[in-house]
DNA sequence: CATGAATGAGCATTCATTCAT
DNA sequence: GATGAATGAATGCTCATTCAT
């Protein structure tokens, strides 16, 4: 389905164990240096393999890229959809899972600086493989935008470009971390961030919602 | 003050004017084709002028990145305080710089996407003063921050930490104009966005100085 | 006598085998792609086995091509006398000689086409013994000539240098192949090209014997 | 209309001088080792100039083997013709002709043996030139071929057959020049095989304009 | 000042060969 | 004996930079 990367091995184990193994080298040499002042070289040996090999799991250096962005992005359709296991009504899950793309990206903010420096540098059928998968992650808000529309407690709104909002804020995080961590921590740069839209979009229902919920927490 | 790009040539008319040529041409491709894929044959050709000639007027390939850079954000200096001629209350003023740093972004989303792409392309001492520009810039928000807040018009908040949230809506727009476009305009994009940080900023005093003005621009 | 291509395996008649699967596939590949184009991976895949395989049965790349090239050498050594089984005298038998070395290289003119262009690829000890075997295919004609001049159908001539004419004339319709097969036959090319030869060489007491001869036939 | 090797250096006469160092190099490189034993490096190294060089008069290392080829087949559209500067009857011209064909091949069979070597390591546009050169060489036997017949001194024949025997007499002495060496000269070796061609060819009439010119050659 | 030919270090990629299993 | 993953030297080509004119 999506453009897949080729090997010359056929052990699938192996396959995954190498490329996670140049996965890895390659995602902290590109953050660090860019992908491009990135040699092959320094890949492999940064993964203590030899300069050929990589070429038995990989066709270009550009499948590389892919691989290492494609990886990025499927942390996040991994990790996000965790934070509706503890349950909840929609305004807590619309939290819990837009605190989880804070969070998922403060954990290595560097990925998605990466990926916002890097994607270019990919070919086009690449490129729309990632922007699928950014797609794919954006409706995981979507939906519980949705979901608390559909219940009464947020306001009508352009669910598109307010699930954008939430997308900006969650990568803002990454793309400004140098200096937001100056003055403040990601989690009061969540709850704020949070306050702002829920102050926004809660209607008197979804208040009463929120209200209880927050005071049930704050008990605890 | 700012660690200069030294020229061989003297007459600091030309500087500028070849400079700026060269700012022309390479701003178009480096934003198509990213920074290391561009050579400086392209650049020249592209300026219509010889190879050898752009190292007369800068040391290294790296100085143009620079100077496109620095262009960018000093047009977003140049530009932005225009918006305060109009005169006007301190929210006023707050909202029309908001929208200014929106739309000088919107003009060239180009330009500002290249910012966040290759700002790690420059060595150390570049990259330190595009991001004191950047500051610089934010400091313009800021002014209008403490404004509004001195005017009891906004409740106090984190100032830098507002900032930040100005800057990635104005800069969000650039980064996520392929989609946002497809279900939205930039003026939609403003006005809900500055809707969203009224509601949370403005302290009763604040509303009513707010309502005043819209509805003196309703009039109109 | 001639430098063998040494092999690990112990079981020659495994040895034989298996070489001759490499050498199989090894004479399509370098027809048609050439020699270094072909990689060991093209070989041992196209011949079904593994890569490092070939290793046990050769010592080194070039050990297959000399295996290809000696096996085409063999194969003149081994048909062209066969044209003698059919007895006649030592003009038939010349002109039967002649047109058996035409019609095995006319059956696999990529054979004689590969020696020409790769021969050189080779080793210096391994050109020797492929020169030598064509020294002994060439033994195989300039007999028939001396037979010729001693039984008196032939004009005493240069052998070496008539024999070098023949040669030419057989492998001219592997180099020219591409061209000659849009105006003319083998059978036709073989035909002329004898009648060339004898002419210039059939003494008055040849002409008799030749006719006679042709004419037997013809009355067949 | 031949598919012309680019240069990014406009100064025609500078092209043409470079290429013809890179040439001289190739050539020599090239016949010695073969096109792909030969690097780029060796051949700029030889030629006295830079590795990058070359890239500016060429744009591959297959561009260089077309040139090298092709000067090899423009040396001889351009010497062969020269043998009629001499005037002469058609017989007179025909035989100067072969003779100019051989004796060019003669001054430097490693250039034709490469021709064999390597035009199949051409892509197929470029090998379609080199063909249509041959053809063109070819073109200047097929006239003195019809010439002759038209003048009714050769018998009718099939012209283009012909001509091939006469293109493999002339390039066999390059094919087989390490043998034919030790026991014949480039003289005899045409003497003898013009002999055997006008032997066949000429009709009685033939024979007595060819006499006459022999014996009037043989009084100088 | 302007030109553009020349330089040569640097890099992605290939592939013959090895060797642990 | 057979396999195929691993090695790493080799090489075509690019491009920032220099400098003679």
């Amino acid at each position: 389905m999506q453009p897949c990367v080729v090997s010359n091995v056929d052990d699938p184990a192996l396959v995954e164990m190498r490329r996670s193994q140049f996965v890895k080298a390659a995602s902290e040499l590109f953050a660090r240096k860019g992908y491009h002042r990135t040699t092959i070289r320094d890949i492999t040996q940064s993964a203590g393999l030899s300069t050929g090999l990589i070429y038995s799991y990989v066709r270009a250096k550009e499948d590389v890229l892919f691989l290492v962005l494609e990886n990025v992005l499927k942390s996040y359709l991994a990790e996000i959809p965790r934070a509706l296991e503890a349950g909840g009504g929609p305004v807590e899950r619309f939290c819990a899972t837009v605190r989880a793309y804070c969070e998922v990206i403060g954990d290595k903010p560097d990925a998605t600086q990466l990926a916002y420096r890097e994607t270019k540098s990919l070919g086009a059928d690449y490129q729309t493989v990632i922007k699928n998968m950014e797609l794919e992650t954006n409706q995981l808000i979507i939906d519980r935008i949705e979901e608390c529309i559909d219940a009464g407690y947020f306001r009508p709104v352009n669910v598109e470009l307010l699930t954008y909002r939430i997308v900006l804020l969650a990568h803002g995080w990454a793309l400004k971390a140098w200096r937001l961590q100056q003055f403040t921590t990601l989690d009061e740069y969540i709850d704020e961030g949070l306050d702002l839209f829920l102050n926004a979009l809660l209607t008197p229902e979804g208040w009463a919602h929120y209200r209880e919920v927050r005071e049930g927490r704050g008990v605890q």
